[in-house]
DNA sequence: CTTTTTTTTCACACAAACTTCATAAATGCA
DNA sequence: TGCATTTATGAAGTTTGTGTGAAAAAAAAG
């Protein structure tokens, strides 16, 4: 899961904390001590998610929050000391995404960040990995936003090993599961659609991996 | 995202409301009222997720649970009235991807879905020690996050070793386990895979011990 | 019905893995 | 220590599995 963070915090203490976790799940971290700081930020780059202390000097994170909500809609997750100021927020009636009082754990904090990505958001029944898109709905595969034409099996195909990342597949539950378990054909078939497909994936045709004497695997490395 | 669903719950009502909004997220849905009726539907069909009310008459949640994870691999969410209930839940550790309790908001099991769906979801089925770690779902083994190419035979192997941890065992009984029953091979033959199995492990290659007379055996202090 | 596309089969070449074997090293025991 | 037994290792030869192209068969499109 690919992830651009905002950390909006005054104390360099906690940023570096929580820089470390996200930069460990491969999010790519972007920090701000204030509130003005962090709207530049968010302006200049297309921030996913923001972590946002609501106690800061300078501009504080109530004007922050309602600022950045009157232009942009990107989930926050706020942190604060005392969990009376959840009422506050609430009397905001803002789109507060979570809510996490100090001291926090950094791994659930990471969790909710996740669940957030994960939920709602972005959009849904696509699968898309660096410069290529999957989208189920369409129909269609993209690389470098070009369309690649993919005969149907080719399609089914890969949307079974995108279902299955990182699992090594045997042909014969390949057979099963995209041709039925009342098929009988010969299990090298396969091979002939995988080639097919990694042709199509071009330079991506290295996520479909061999996995010898098993099948294929189709592999991201998160 | 294409998802078939199965609803596992004695409650019409809740079914119901769950299929609508399963519906307008465009999933396919089934559903049963019972365990066995739902064991008839996972067989006939090709599942991708199920929601199981763990509080169920005729066979209740945790006997259907229990056979369901023998035989099949599906992600599972399970709904429950009382939060009590994960803990006898965690006592099964089987593979339960998300827990809800009710009252639950239909919108949440639905994000709840679709992340599951979207995650590789599958449970992770590793075995770990230290810095080694085999996933037998991938078909791969990592040394310090460096993946380490072994050849199906040193798989297999190591797969029968970490399964049968500390105890000696005869190349004839290998043999059997690994070549068939029907294998008449020299005995040697499994020293020589030991050989590379272990120059594969590295630093951890005296995990395997020789066993004089006997065979070999993995050993795990711990 | 004809043409085009897709799917399937198949065989060959090549690479990877497996097995065997001879020899060296080590282990345990008298 | 010396001897017998067992295991480790390296270097063959053998077997197996996969990639690929071509062509037949089937399905879809025109």
């Amino acid at each position: 899961m690919y992830v651009k963070l905002l950390i909006v915090d005054d104390e360099q203490l906690i940023r570096d904390v929580i820089k470390e976790y996200a930069l460990n799940e491969k999010f790519e971290v972007l920090e701000a001590e204030n509130g003005i700081d962090a709207l530049e930020k968010i302006d200049k780059n297309n921030i996913d998610v923001i972590v946002l202390d609501i106690m800061m000097p300078k501009m504080d994170g109530y004007t922050f929050f309602k600022t950045l909500k009157k232009d942009y809609n990107i989930p926050t997750i706020v942190l604060s000391a005392r969990s009376e100021e959840y009422d506050k927020l609430l009397g905001f009636e803002l789109g507060i995404d979570d809510y996490l009082t100090k001291p926090f754990s950094p791994k659930e904090l990471m969790a909710r960040i996740k669940a957030i990505m994960r939920r709602g958001n972005r959009q849904e029944d696509k699968f898309s990995y660096e410069d290529l898109v999957v989208d189920f709905m369409g129909h269609t595969i993209t690389i470098d936003n070009k369309e690649v034409n993919v005969t149907p099996k080719e399609f089914e195909l890969l949307t079974y090993f995108i279902k299955n990342q990182n699992v090594a597949i045997s042909r014969e539950a390949l057979l099963n599961k995209l041709w039925g378990y009342d098929y009988f054909g010969d299990d090298r078939t396969i091979d002939t659609h995988i080639k097919m497909l990694r042709n199509n994936l071009g330079k991506y045709r290295n996520l479909i991996k061999t996995v010898r004497s098993i099948g294929y695997k189709f592999e991201i490395k998160s």
